[in-house]
DNA sequence: ATAATTTGTTAGACTTATCTAACTTATTAT
DNA sequence: ATAATAAGTTAGATAAGTCTAACAAATTAT
C-alpha cells in the first residue's frame, strides 16, 4: 500500500508525463513545491518499489505498475469531484481541493458507490476523462484553444487547470463546458483573442486564459 | 492546526472520559493500540499545545480547547456516517471505517454541505448525538440494556459500539434502532436475556451483546 | 573550448510518530 | 509492612518525509 505522499508523487508524475513526455526531477520539484533533494530521495524509494524507472541524472518514467497506481488515484479524484458537483451541489471551482484530500481514502466500496450513484460517468466537472476501474482512459485528445485560428467555431470541452481562481474567472465570463465559441480575431502580437459565445457578443481573452481552454 | 494523529488522540480522550470519567495513559494506550511510552510523549505534546491538562503519573483531562477540538472531529465523523447511510445508501455496519478517514478532511464547506443536505440531523446512524457547530451535544443519557430488569419494555436508541461485526450480528437478528423490546427473562448467572421485539417472538442475547445496546 | 548557469546528487540535520528496554512510581495482595 | 504486580516514564532507536549546504554533472552561452 502506498502512502498519501507517495500517491501525490505518482499523480504528479503521471500528469507531467502527459504534458511533457519526459519528467525531470526539477519539474516534479516545481509541481509539488518540494525541494529537489527530497524528490531525488523519493525517486529512489519509488524505484525500489518498482513504481518508477530511475537512473541518476536521467528523466524519470512511471513503470506499468506506477501508471496503474497513478490512474487509480486520478480515478478517485475525478469521481469525487463529479460527486461533489452532481450530488452535493458544489460549484466546479470549489471541488479540487476537497478531492485532493478524499482521493486518498482507502475504501473501494466508497468510490464504487459514488461511481454507481453517478451512473459511471466518463468525465469530471472540468472535462477531464475519468479512468475506468482498470486504469484505462477513454477520451479523445483536445486542442488548445490558444492554437485555434480566426474564424474557427469550436466547442469548449475541458480546462487544462482547475484552480479556484481561474474557474471563478470563467464563471464571471459566463463560460461553461460544452459552449460553442467563435473566434472573431486573434492579436498576432500577444495572442489575445476576441471571441463570441452564448449571449456574449464580444469577449476578450488573454493568451494565459486561452492556453487553459481545451476545445474540439 | 492539529495533525490527523493528534485528532485521533483527542477523539479517544473524549470518548474515554465520557465512559470512565478519568483517563489513564494506559486506557488510551489500549484504546488506540499504541504503546504507553508513545502515549506519554503525545500527552506532553498536547499539554504543550494546551489541549490537555497533564501532570506525570496523574490521569489526563481534556482542556476546554481540547474538548472543543474533539467534539468538532466527532461532529465531522458522525455527519459523515449519516451522509453515507442517508444519501449514499450504505448500511450502518459499513460506515464507521470510512468516516474514520473522512473526519480528518480539512474543509468546513464540505461538512456544512453534508449537514445542510441532511437537514441538520441530531443523531448518527448508530444513535449517537451529532455535536452542533459549537461542540454542544444535545441528547439524553441512555440506559444500558444489560441493566434493565425482567418485564421492562424499552426502546432501542443507540449502540455503544459500531464495529462491523456487531452491527452485522444485529442485522441478522432483525434488530434496528427505535425498536421496542420486551424483556421476557434474565438469567442471573451470566446476565443472558431472553427478549421479544418486532416479529421475533423470542430471541436470546448474551450479556456481551446487551452491554452494547443503549435504550430508553 | 571555456565559462556560466542550471539541474541533480550526497551528506547531514530536523520533525513527527512510532517502538523496545530499562527504570520508577503507584497499586494490590499477602 | 513487605513483596509482587501494574502503570507510567525516560532514554535511545527507527522510519517517513522534509530541509539546507556543499558538491557534481549536464546544459547553455560566449
Ligand atoms: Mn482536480
Ligand atoms: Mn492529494
Ligand atoms: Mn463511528
Ligand atoms: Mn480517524
Amino acid at each position: 500500500m502506498n502512502s498519501l505522499v507517495e500517491e501525490n508523487y505518482l499523480k504528479a508524475l503521471f500528469s507531467l508525463s502527459n504534458e511533457h513526455g519526459e519528467v525531470n526531477v526539477n519539474d516534479l520539484s516545481k509541481r509539488l513545491e518540494i525541494k529537489m533533494p527530497t524528490v531525488t530521495s523519493m525517486m529512489k524509494k519509488l524505484a525500489e518499489k518498482e513504481l518508477v524507472h530511475y537512473e541518476k541524472y536521467r528523466p524519470v518514467r512511471l513503470s506499468e505498475m506506477g501508471k496503474k497506481a497513478a490512474t487509480h488515484i486520478i480515478r478517485k479524484h475525478r469521481l469525487t469531484e463529479m460527486f461533489l458537483v452532481e450530488v452535493m451541489g458544489f460549484g466546479w471551482e470549489e471541488v479540487h481541493d476537497i478531492a485532493e484530500q478524499i482521493e486518498h481514502v482507502k475504501s473501494p466500496v466508497f468510490f464504487n458507490k459514488m461511481d454507481e450513484i453517478l451512473g459511471h460517468p466518463s468525465f469530471d466537472p472540468h472535462g477531464s476523462p475519468i479512468p475506468d476501474i482498470n486504469g484505462n482512459i477513454h477520451g479523445e485528445q483536445y486542442r488548445k484553444f490558444s492554437e485555434c485560428k480566426k474564424g474557427e467555431r469550436v466547442k469548449f470541452m475541458a480546462v487544462a487547470n482547475s484552480s479556484e481562481n481561474f474557474l471563478k474567472f470563467l464563471n464571471t465570463k459566463g463560460l461553461s463546458l460544452e459552449t460553442q465559441i467563435e473566434i472573431l480575431s486573434v492579436e498576432p502580437f500577444d495572442g489575445t483573442m476576441t471571441v463570441t459565445y452564448g449571449d456574449r457578443p464580444s469577449e476578450v481573452f488573454s493568451k494565459v486564459v486561452c492556453d487553459k481552454l481545451l476545445v474540439v
